[in-house]
DNA sequence: TTCGTCGCGATTTTT
DNA sequence: TCGCGACGAA
């Protein structure tokens, strides 16, 4: 495979150093993706080596897939067997699902059929601790607390070690909740996203047999994105690496931006170190953005201390300058946005070229006014993150049903769907049962036939609970093909089984578990993200739908899939019924979501996919992975941004206490890592960005907006490089009509009919209309809108600067302390100035008593 | 037990 | 503004 006219000379090394460690500083658009995939097909076409002996790892699905899919382009087709290619996460779902047993001693231990706890349900399991510790909510949110428990493990500490380790009360406690956790999720044969890190490595770690399987099969290990990885990620890497040290670690310091994610940055920064005769190369040709951006991008993070410099260069000279718009409030902010939008789009349809805009932001609640802001506008847009499918109830509901079945110790699921929709299953009831857990130490699930064989509640929770129990039993029976049995069982009194006997409920997956238990897996078994039928899958059975329940002859019946589970799950459970009658849009909604979920399901199916298999899918994937490039302008956090290019980038909210974020302010670390968040924004753009910042902002629904301070990250920027995009000052025609209220937020229904007629049609012919979509006259467009776009009379005196104090700026009072001037009135002795004070809220004060002073 | 209302508090971020 | 939790009524 040639490739030598098709890479620079730092890239063709890159490529073609292929033995003993090596560390890619890749710099933002040096072409780094390029340089991964070449490497790839470099070791299968040109040296031989075995694809499935490569393994390369990244942080998201979305990485996996395109790289998995350059190379499949690349060297396609000549091979069957291909490159592992996975993220982190899921490569260590599949070792642990094949290995996790090994861990155990004397029996005890987590079972393959262990689940993944997400984020709500670590939440809840805390939350529960504490309850059971006697600990308040308010004592310490139980998020703070999960946060230290997650901080814990990602410095690889029990909760022993970490007790040992700090001396405040405060510390001891969340000790005892972090133990309490432990207990909770091993009971529950759960791990959290940080245990699937933890504990594989420590798979690794522990088990020589385990690792030097890996050692042998894998002999070229790759990691994308190699600042971001934590403690538990270098060790596995380590451990893969094995003696051979074939590690190709790809990343930038400059980038990396989830060290609240435990990411140390340490990793890349040392990596020298920690692989003695690396070799590093640096790609320094960005190939994505012009001049004027790239020398913006990086003066700006050349401020941070944590770094090993890079010298990005880009053959694109010149370019536009960088866009700088000061909005007064954040509706300003964006209807600027979107009229520059429009613009943008209406010029680029014109000129036959595709529109690809991205607005960025530092946090998601920002994107509501974007949002409001794009639709007025009549733009298409797509909103990257918030919450994803798996994320919504509804799925989360079946979902949690279908943990349940898989696991009927999944007492978190249990909790989750033991009264919804309601069944008469109350607090009272769920006390019981939560103290004969606690007592016997058993399951809630255990518990729960425990309660019902007892008869401990009233009769009628003793009812409802027998019908909980008998949905989850009888689609029990369904997944292990014995419902037919199963009915003629329990159709005597004698309704409780032993739920041992139903142990094996991985549907097909089982006859693995029973067949194979300790060497069956050889290489072939570990199939990371094979499309279907590509590769012998000793998991499954031939045929998917319907494979004949051989453990019990007797029945001979089918197996039932999981869209059918689902199908009588929402039936008997009557979830569907339930939103029927509600029939509320909100609810019909849901009940489409619903059947997409069942289309998924049948979807996994069709892709060979067990019910395990489902359920690590739907743990696992987030919202990052659906992200549609063909949508013209796309709104997402910051975080998110990264990898991804545009045409035209709109930084927003570039102010003080939102960006740098109000929580890294006192942090030197973390602020440097606020500033690689800003140089990782900055460097999306190709061809043209635009910063923005409002001067009033909103936060959390206070009726009165805040004067913000500039963010220190655009002073950071050469004014040379900068273009005020006519940030306005006093709309004069305006400001004689404003009177002492301060802002006067009006719904936009109330312009007159002729203006709404003329946006609409502006907005619907782009091109030919005139006026408002032109930024020369985006002044004017916010000045009829009257009232709603009025700027504070504030902008007038700051004009004539008569009362010496202005907003936006910091002053001190003696008894107030620190607050931002909000406005000013008047001069001289009848001079009236409005203060935020941090502490006090807002003050309006006579200038000649207050003795104000800059702070 | 459920459902409604009220008030308060929060808003950072791959897997 | 929005969502959640606490509390109170049917």
């Amino acid at each position: 495979m040639p490739f030598r006219d098709k890479l620079n000379p730092q890239q063709r090394e890159a490529v073609e150093c292929t033995e003993g460690p090596l560390l890619i500083l890749a710099g933002a658009g040096s072409g780094k993706t390029r340089v991964i995939t070449y490497r790839i097909a470099h070791l299968i076409e040109n040296l031989g080596v075995e694809p499935d002996s490569i393994l390369a790892v990244t942080f998201t699905n979305k990485a996996a897939q395109e790289m998995a899919q350059r190379v499949e382009q690349m060297v396609g087709g000549r091979r069957f067997a291909k490159p592992a290619i996975s993220t982190f996460h899921s490569f260590c779902v599949r070792a642990l699902r094949r290995d996790i047993e090994k861990l155990q001693i004397n029996g005890k231990g987590l079972t393959r059929q262990f689940v993944i706890y997400d984020e709500k349900d670590q939440q809840s399991v805390v939350k529960t601790a504490m309850r059971k510790l006697g600990l308040d909510d308010k004592w310490m949110k139980p998020n703070a607390v999960l946060s230290q428990v997650s901080w814990a493990k990602n410095h690889m500490l029990d909760p022993e070690e970490y007790f040992l380790g700090v001396n405040d009360p405060k510390r001891e406690k969340i000790a005892y909740v972090f133990r309490e956790y432990r207990q909770t999720l091993a009971k529950s044969n759960a791990l959290d996203f940080d245990d699937l890190l933890l504990e594989a490595a420590r798979l690794l770690k522990t088990v020589a047999s385990v690792r030097e399987h890996y050692n042998q099969r894998f002999h070229y290990v790759l990691v994308d994105e190699y600042q971001d990885t934590n403690r538990p990620q270098y060790d596995m890497l380590r451990l893969l690496a094995g003696e051979r040290q074939n590690v190709c670690a790809v990343g930038d310091e400059d980038q990396s931006i989830y060290s609240w994610r435990g990411a140390d940055i340490r990793n890349i920064l040392e990596f020298e170190r920690n692989f003695p005769n690396a070799k590093i190369i640096r790609l320094e040709q960005n190939y994505r953005s012009t001049q004027n951006i790239l020398q913006a991008a990086s003066a700006v993070v050349a401020n941070n201390l944590q770094r090993k410099g890079k010298n990005l260069w880009t053959a694109r000279q010149g370019g536009a300058r960088i866009g700088c718009y000061e909005a007064p409030d954040g509706e300003n902010e964006a209807l600027f946005v979107a009229d520059y939008m429009s613009k943008y789009v209406a010029r680029e349809a014109q000129e036959g070229r595709e529109a690809r805009a991205a607005i960025l932001y530092r946090t998601n609640s920002q994107s509501r006014l974007f949002e409001e802001g794009l639709r007025r506008y009549g733009l298409k847009y797509n909103v990257v993150g918030g919450f994803s499918f798996y994320e919504r109830a509804e799925i989360k509901d079946l979902v949690s049903y279908l943990k349940v079945l898989h696991n009927p110790d999944d007492s978190i699921a249990v909790q989750r769907v033991i009264n919804t929709p309601t069944r008469g299953i109350g607090k009272s009831t769920l006390e019981v049962i939560e103290r004969i857990a606690l007592e016997t130490g058993a399951s809630m699930w255990t518990a729960i036939e425990a309660v019902i064989q007892r008869q401990l509640v009233p009769a009628r929770a003793l009812t409802a609970l027998r019908g909980f129990h008998r949905i989850i039993s009888d689609a029990r029976a369904m997944l292990a093909g014995r419902f037919a049995e199963h009915v003629a069982e329990t159709a005597n009194p004698q309704l409780l089984e032993p739920s041992a006997d139903i142990g094996l409920d991985d549907e097909q997956g089982s006859f693995d578990l029973s067949l194979a238990p300790e060497e069956s897996s050889d290489d072939t078994s570990f199939d990371f993200d094979i499309p279907p039928g590509d590769q012998p899958q000793q998991d499954l059975p031939a045929e998917v739908p319907a494979p004949m329940a051989s453990e019990s002859p007797e029945t001979n019946v089918a197996a039932a899939s999981i869209a059918d589970l689902l199908k009588f799950l929402l039936d008997r459970t009557g979830y569907i019924k339930q939103l029927e009658v509600d029939g509320s849009p909100e609810a019909l909604a849901r009940i489409e979501n619903l059947h997409e979920l069942v289309n998924a399901a049948m979807d996994a199916q069709d892709r060979g996919e067990t019910l395990s298999d489902f359920l690590d899918h739907a743990a696992l994937v987030s919202d990052q992975d659906s992200y549609d490039t063909s949508a013209q302008i796309t709104l997402m956090t910051l975080h998110a941004a990264k990898g991804l290019e545009f045409p035209l980038v709109f930084l927003a909210g570039l102010e003080e206490g939102l960006f740098p974020h109000s929580r890294t302010l006192n942090s030197p670390n973390e602020l440097e890592e606020e500033r690689r968040l800003c140089y990782v924004g900055m460097t999306r753009a190709m061809d043209m960005l635009v910063l923005a910042r409002a001067r009033y902002r909103r936060r959390w629904g206070t009726d009165m907006p805040e004067a913000s301070i500039p963010s220190r990250f655009l002073a950071e920027v050469p004014p040379s490089l900068l273009e005020d995009l006519g940030s306005p000052r006093s709309p004069s025609r305006e400001s004689a009509e404003i009177t002492d209220t301060h802002y006067n937020y009006e719904d936009e229904d109330q312009r007159p009919a002729h203006e709404r007629q003329q946006r609409a049609g502006s907005t619907r012919t782009a091109a030919g209309g005139p006026k408002y979509n032109s930024i020369d006259n985006i002044a004017e467009f916010f000045a009829s809108r009257g009232k709603k776009f009025n700027v504070p009379k504030s902008f007038v005196t700051e004009a004539a600067g008569a009362s010496g104090f202005r907003p936006g700026q910091k002053v001190r009072h003696p008894k107030y302390g620190i607050g931002v001037v909000y406005q000013c009135e008047g001069d001289g002795d009848s001079a009236k100035i409005t203060v935020q004070f941090q502490r006090f809220g807002l003050k309006k004060l006579m200038k000649k008593f207050a003795q104000l002073e800059r702070a």
